[in-house]
DNA sequence: TGTACATCAGTGAACGCGCGTTCACTGATGTAC
DNA sequence: TGTACATCAGTGAACGCGCGTTCACTGATGTAC
């Protein structure tokens, strides 16, 4: 067989990422391309036609992956938010997800993104990934002390679930909305900064 | 050559799992047994000596660092502190570590662990290390909404230089005293709940 | 105290298998005339 | 509109190499008598 019926080759080369997301996720990196390309439907040289070599198609997938992520983070910023905050509170909605199905998403997704790291190269991507996420929450108009104690609590949450340390629901739900009210009470921000004198009167 | 002068088999094993640490976390999980054991002055077959197959060096491996990990949090507990929050204030102080040392040395010891999640066995290893930190930490006498945020924010801050997002000496120093903060005066724990009014009096 | 023997802590060569990559080939699609 | 030809999108067999594991062997150390 040549080009199968029906599916043309952009279409062969997303179902080969996604099979890849899948495969890489349940069995990490040394997962073979010849299982990868049986879960597409395609041969094992078929899927090198595509990605010249194993390398390629990781760095693709990492790059679809976090493309990806930032969309879902700014498709759900709230367009009649306009205060400081709109993007952490995007960010907090998107990792912090509560309806299971959300969820499991996010697991899935920073789960495969940490086998992908194995590639010192997709570090490299992540890097720069991780440089512009900085600088975007940066204009985002919230103080530095305020900005990083809620990124980082919302990091340490949705990447709990790739060793294992998954939040119960309530904790999750819990520390959702802490996270959103501090970003949205400017008058809050005061009590958390380190400097501030230890009683909480304003 | 037979045993090494000098050098007890117990003292060859930590040698060899000092390798081992470098290697991977240098080359990650798919570095062979062959350049450990050369890292080691030891030949392959005197590390399969030691460990029978791969997976049971890696497994060693993991608990050692796991082990380490909780021993070196709880060295760190102030023996005069007996308030609520003594272990998170030590968790907080061992992982946010400011000298530039005991940084690069908390960042290895993640960047290593986060290898190591490539096998099954040391996700569940760690499954059931992180139940026991959860255990620990809720018998550590704060509310279950300080606790979450101040750990999850712990835990965000020393996974980032896992995916190169590392934060700045200054932004990692704040982090470190706000959290500090948070543990220590309970009259702000009401400030950090969810469900309190936005005004902060008390 | 010396000797025989078992065991320990390795060595280093060989094996075998899985997997990434190469390669010769092919059938469908697009294009020129 | 039909035909020739180039290119695209694959197939599937073969190759080769790295690496984990096995194995036969060995020299030092510990133990019994």
């Amino acid at each position: 067989m040549a080009r199968k019926a029906g599916r043309t080759p952009e279409e062969t080369r997303r179902v080969l990422l996604e099979a890849a997301a899948v495969v890489f996720r349940e069995r990490g990196l040394s997962a073979s391309l010849d299982e990868i390309a049986r879960r597409a439907g395609v041969s094992k040289g078929g899927l090198l036609y595509h990605f010249a070599a194993k390398e390629d198609l990781v760095r693709a997938l990492a790059n679809d992956v976090l493309d990806d992520l930032r969309a879902m983070v700014f498709a759900e910023i709230d367009p009649e938010d306009s205060a400081p905050g709109a993007l952490a509170r995007a960010y907090i909605r998107t990792c912090l997800a509560v309806t299971p199905d959300d969820e499991a998403a996010i697991r899935e997704t920073v789960h495969l993104l940490a086998q992908l790291t194995v590639m010192p190269d997709v570090v490299e991507l992540m890097r720069t990934d991780s440089q512009r996420w900085h600088d975007d929450l940066r204009a985002d108009g919230m103080p530095d002390h305020v900005r990083t104690l809620v990124i980082n609590a919302v990091d340490g949450a949705s990447m709990s679930p790739f060793y294992g340390g998954a939040l119960s629901e309530d904790d999750l739900n819990t520390l959702k909305r802490q996270l959103l009210r501090f970003t949205l009470h400017s008058e809050l921000w005061d009590a958390l900064s380190p400097d501030t004198a230890a009683s909480s009167s304003h």
